[in-house]
DNA sequence: TATTGTTATACTCTATAACTATA
DNA sequence: TATAGTTATAGAGTATAACAATA
């Protein structure tokens, strides 16, 4: 039972934070009231990082998920006033996503919600393991240098992130 | 732009990441066809870990889910023959959870997928960083001495992991 | 009354497939 | 034909609430 599989059991611990980190940042989100789902959060925080306004398919490839899933986020967003989908006049196919004036100030909400959550899932470690993981964090999300598994790529929606 | 809210960051990455492990690995679990979804197969490892088979409730806490979710991931495993419910007769409420031989078996082929994922999942970090990343992964899932925020602690369903 | 697990229900998230409208 | 986004559908995952059996 001494690990003969170090990698396995930093899998599972992965699986295990991973769970808790969402549940924190939903509890969190919740506690708000902004009537924000997290992934509409992620999808608001990505718009944020844009010059000028994604398309559809921008969002989709960043947020690692199919075209689909974004419609259903944006609607969302939407209904809420929180976005406004903008018809590109140079091509009449796609549908560029801007952030409405109410998108923004949430966003500010959620900058500190995402905040308190960090601050709860972070409480155990210093400030020198913080940057660790940071760093850790920024190789791993951004990192792969390249495809790293052979096998049939199937449905994978996305891998080149950021 | 440069950051005035490192944990903000930090969270972020830990959100994408987050996404990216549980995509991965369940692309390498339907890969082997087991019939196991992510969680199951979560339900089925942690079932490994006990010495004597575990009540709901216990698998419930270890999870992290309430109750109610354990038996929906227990009906699944049962129906493929993975675990058995046991009643038990010193308390007639309980009922205990048994991994089946055919469960054990699957379990080596879950342990085979874990280290694949783990390994796609790891690829960019080193020997030396994969240590430390599963240091500070141990230290925040296992390692709050004590509930972090004050706030009121509405519905989570179990803190006191492990 | 408190505990254990369940039935009933609902919602979020995301996938695939088929379709529409462009290009 | 290829691209961009959509409607339709399905399934995983998990929550809350009400309930039954037991303690």
């Amino acid at each position: 039972m001494t690990a003969p599989d170090p990698d396995g059991l930093l899998a599972e611990q992965l699986l295990r934070l991973t769970r808790r980190v969402h549940r924190i940042q939903k509890r969190h989100l919740e506690r708000r009231e902004l009537g924000i789902t997290p992934a509409q959060s992620r999808l608001l925080r990505t718009l944020a990082h844009y010059g000028s306004p994604p398309r559809m398919a921008d969002l989709a490839e960043r947020l690692e998920v199919v075209p689909r899933a974004v419609t259903t986020l944006v609607d969302g967003l939407e209904a809420h006033g929180k976005v406004r989908r903008v018809p590109d006049p140079a091509n009449r196919r796609v549908i560029r996503i801007e952030l409405t004036d109410e998108g923004r100030e949430t966003l500010r909400e959620l900058r500190a919600a995402r905040r308190a959550a960090a601050s709860e899932i972070l409480a155990p470690l210093g400030e020198r393991e913080r940057e660790q993981l940071g760093d850790l964090l920024n190789t791993l999300v951004d990192g792969p240098p390249g495809p790293p598994c052979e096998e049939g790529a199937a449905q994978r929606p996305g891998n080149g992130g950021n």
